[in-house]
RNA sequence: GGUCCAGUAACUCAGUCGGUAGAGUAUCUGCCUUUUAAGCAGAGAGUCGACGGUUCAAGUCCGUCCUGGAUCACCA
């Protein structure tokens, strides 16, 4: 018998010998009094009154000694140590206190006291069981050394954290401030837009066609329509066609999925926000943006200045905005602004950038910003003035038929959220779609396909509009200083093991 | 996808020059009525990521593959 089976077998022989003594191991109801930080939070008196408690929680830390027993006991609210002997409890309970496994859902009524160590405990005059675990948990002990406290054997091989995320949560309780940071940020940021008089919507996530981005989507089947359907890539197009209906503000946070390589910036499955806003433009996206962020920070983290990787970031507004050429003369010591193909390609072999012969100028400028700007823009800036190429969603910039109105804000070397005054000439959008299309055919899988519908819509006619649209996983791993964006997601896409 | 690193007991990790697989924790047995990384004595537990090769002999050397991490490329 292998070790793993063995292990297995000892749980079960102890969970038949709790129903051999008329026990249920998983009884229906809980009898809990108080919550583990209510003991906290009421040392004095409760020691002082001897006050009866009725606790439950996982069973994280056992000592038994004989005809006694320290353990430690932990709720969500907090750890505490719990104190049973067996001329407290009669001999009876005592046999089930033995029946204890670390990992154990456990009910312990007893009375406050400290030990004589002076640690606050409760001594147990009677032990419950309310979930017999079957499989051991990886132990992880802890000692606390001049105030820091020291972990040993901590579960920490980051693949078992992430494929058995509640052992993570569990064993290494520090990862749940980051999901509880994360929670916060939506929840800010909702009421900061829902302050604004925008209405949170929900678009589809079963697509017909996909678009919005340039992206590979998944594809799946319907089976009674028996259709394809796309799991969007982005929210975009259905978020402008309820512009084109009427709503004045509207946003969406949700899914969007992306059938590419996962690294640490990517996963297939990632939530973001878009937002539209008629009668704004790129200005007013920017404000909106910087706003947003720093009130998240504020009511979040307490602050605008975060550390970030050992950088300190400040969010207090107003952001820098630069233009992308003005930015790529600054770090590459090259003007683009000509948009001579031959002479960027050039530039770009110099410094040993690939360059894609379908590529046009646009997509060059933008390969050169990537390499040699984004890097360096640490403190939050908006880059504006995109090369309308490479932005076929975009309304021109007047006076500069080669740019749209478009930014992307950077913060800490990485991209955050891209935002533009919206296409909304429906002839010209027609047009630059299918130059997209065109791009397709010679072979760009990530290139937009030509929405009809969507074109219909702009047709009827959309306002002058401001979008925006933020990866928000990518804002919580700048909040909670995390360079891995599997460490923000609970259930990160992973290989079959 | 390229390169580099890693995968050994349930957990955390050693394993030298190729020579019968190791420790701590956890588990089990015994002792122990104020411990706290409890302690003492003993025991069980492994397809050394998978497959193939070299060799008298492979955890160790070689090849292929799987999984993860780092980095580069691609990608927002």
């Amino acid at each position: 018998m292998d070790n793993v089976k063995q292990l297995l077998a000892v749980r079960r022989d102890k969970l038949q010998k709790i129903r051999d003594l008329g026990i249920n191991p998983y009884p229906n109801h809980t009898k809990r009094s108080h919550t583990i930080k209510e003991l906290k939070d009421n040392q004095e008196q409760f020691v002082a009154d001897s006050q009866q408690v009725t606790i439950a929680g996982r069973l994280v830390a056992m000592r038994r000694q004989g005809k006694i027993g320290f353990g430690n006991v932990k709720d969500e609210s907090g750890r505490i140590q719990i104190f049973v002997r067996k001329d407290t409890t009669g001999e009876e309970n005592y046999e089930l206190f033995k029946l204890f496994d670390l990992g154990d859902f456990v009910q312990i009524s007893g009375i406050c006291f400290v030990t004589r160590t002076g640690e606050y405990s409760v001594k147990a005059n009677e032990v419950t069981i309310l979930s017999k675990g079957l499989r051991p948990i990886p132990t992880v002990k802890e000692k606390v050394v001049d105030g820091q406290t020291r972990r040993f054997d901590e579960f920490a091989d980051v693949e078992l954290r992430y494929r058995k995320r509640y052992l993570d949560l569990l064993l290494n309780p520090q990862i749940k401030r980051t999901f509880e940071i994360r929670a916060r940020i939506m929840r800010e940021i909702r009421t900061f837009l829902d302050g604004r008089g925008y209405l949170e919507v929900d678009t589809p996530t079963l697509q017909p066609l996909y678009g919005g981005a340039n992206a590979r989507p998944f594809v799946t089947h319907h089976n009674t329509l028996d259709m394809p359907l796309y799991l969007r890539i982005a929210t975009e197009l259905y978020l402008k066609r309820l512009i084109v209906g009427g709503f004045e503000k509207v946003y969406e946070i949700g899914k969007n999925f992306r059938n590419e390589g996962m690294d640490k910036t990517h996963n297939p499955e990632f939530t973001a926000i878009e937002l539209y806003e008629a009668f704004s433009d790129l200005d007013g996206m920017m404000e909106i943006t910087e706003a947003m962020i720093s009130t998240v920070a504020q009511q979040v983290l307490g602050t605008t200045e975060l550390q970030f990787q050992g950088q300190a970031i400040n969010l207090q507004r107003p952001w820098r905005r630069d233009t992308m050429l003005n930015l790529i003369q600054e770090h590459a010591g090259f003007d683009a602004s000509s948009f001579d193909r031959d002479a960027i390609a050039a530039f770009c072999g110099e410094h040993n950038i690939e360059v894609d012969e379908n590529a046009g100028p646009g997509k060059l400028i933008t390969e050169l910003f990537d390499t040699f700007v984004e890097p360096h823009l640490i403190q939050p800036t908006f880059v504006i003035d995109y090369p309308k190429e490479v932005s076929p969603l975009a309304k021109s910039k007047p006076g500069n038929p080669k740019l749209v109105e478009r930014f992307e804000l950077f913060i800490g070397g990485n991209e955050y959220g891209n935002a533009f005054t919206e296409l909304n000439d429906p002839l010209d959008q027609r047009e630059r779609l299918t130059a997209q299309s065109r791009l397709r055919e010679m072979g760009d899988v990530e290139a937009n396909v030509v929405d009809e519908d969507f074109l219909e819509a702009l047709e009827y006619g959309m306002p002058p509009t401001g979008g925006l649209g933020i990866g928000l996983d990518r804002l919580i791993m700048l909040f909670t200083n995390n360079t891995t964006i599997k460490e923000v997601i609970l259930f990160p896409t992973l290989k079959h093991e």
